[in-house]
DNA sequence: AATAATTTTTAGATTAGCCTAAAATTATTT
DNA sequence: AAATAATTTTAGGCTAATCTAAAAATTATT
């Protein structure tokens, strides 16, 4: 099987072609991993020997099917632990990805598929990004920006595009957490400070870069 | 913190000493952890710079209070997964060591205390064996080998000597699973066969190698 | 006590994964 | 089109964990 540094590698590497099917570049992964370019070098070199990605020289690389195969079921595992971790043991939304992220290399099929029935084969994972299911494939939501609601339109908040703990934790402390529905009241003209209304009519007030890293599901009403 | 071959031979040493306090010896090790004396040389050497074991060449290796503190966290890490596994994901008990031994490997305390807790504080694996507490103490049970019942003895099963999955399978295939009481019927006298009387009335034949693997309490009636 | 057998250690390699520094290539400015 | 900047690769080294083969120490046998 694949070793934790390969996983890793390839799920980095298929979360940044993910959404722009360019060739990923040497750099990207290097900062995407906290690693050197040459340590990258390395070991896409050794990836592309085992078929799990195309490389040409100085042109970046794309995984190959097999490639995306794993990557996705790290992805897979990752998210239904972060579900487990959440749901059943009850940490907090920012406290489950770095566990998650040693559970995700643990080797048994049985396991994850035994675990997803656990959990009722949930769909998304506590920050609301979908979870792939058995056969790879992954439902994408059509959820949109926060930001980009106008005055007067409401959603129900389904994702974080920032997944950083001090960013989740300051959602936690505002009643922004996944399910609930917002309004959005009045976007400040001079510094864009967004007023929002909460089911509970409570309105409170964030500032644009929170708004810019919510996903909400538009609710038309 | 330590890594997983440390924490395996750490592991692998307390359960060599556990039963006897002499001084664990290289060979023994090498062939528990299914390596060579060499590489077991290697890594005394290391545990013992960063103080987890004493070791005097050429004389077996003693844990610290340290070392033996570690590898009591990573046995209550095995046991605790275990548990989930055969507990909440439904595994049967032959299936759940291989992942334990992966499982037991993840770094967070946090997270051990919370599965404890999710578990319901359990006292022992699904192979009956202690389950060490956060502070580390084991509760050790008086159990026996069904071996040493007479006839008319009668006892609940509580244990197994032998982990091996094509021994937990044949118990599981006979009926003898964990809680089950049985009273000895007949020891055979030429081959030592014996007849096991179960609480549904029925009566099964298991050969002495069964028994002596199998521990109980004893049941006073 | 000497010899033989066994155990343990050392010496020297190997592989995975990472690093720094220098060289090579590609991209961007002048 | 040169020159400069940025990116990427190579070269050489390091650590952890393993191995084989040989040497050293201990233990058992004659
Ligand atoms: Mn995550
Ligand atoms: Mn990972
Ligand atoms: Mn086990
Ligand atoms: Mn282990």
């Amino acid at each position: 099987m694949y070793s934790f540094a390969e996983e890793n590698y390839l799920k980095a590497i298929y979360k940044l072609q993910e959404h722009s099917d360019l060739a990923v570049n040497t750099n990207s992964i290097a900062t995407s991993i906290q690693t050197k370019a040459a340590s990258v070098t390395d070991m896409i070199k050794k990836l592309s020997d085992k078929k799990l990605l195309k490389y040409e020289k100085y042109k970046g690389v794309e995984l190959t099917n097999l490639g995306k195969k794993i990557a996705i079921e790290t992805v897979r595992k990752h998210r239904l632990w972060e579900t487990f971790l959440h749901d059943k043991l009850k940490f907090a939304w920012d406290e489950v990805h770095d566990i998650a992220e040693q559970l995700e290399h643990i080797k048994s099929s049985e396991l994850i598929d035994k675990l997803d029935e656990y959990l009722g084969f949930p769909t998304h994972d506590p920050h609301g990004d979908p979870i792939p299911g058995r056969n790879g494939v992954i439902i994408q939501s059509n959820f949109v920006l926060l930001s980009e609601l106008k005055v007067g339109e409401s959603g129900v908040i389904s994702g974080v595009v920032n997944h950083s703990s001090v960013f989740l934790k300051h959602l936690e402390k505002n009643g922004l957490t996944l399910g609930k529905k917002v309004q959005v009241k009045e976007i400040g003209e001079f510094d864009q400070l967004v007023q929002l209304l909460l089911s509970t009519k409570e309105s409170i007030l964030v500032s644009n870069e929170v708004v810019k890293n919510i996903l909400v599901k538009i609710q038309y009403s």
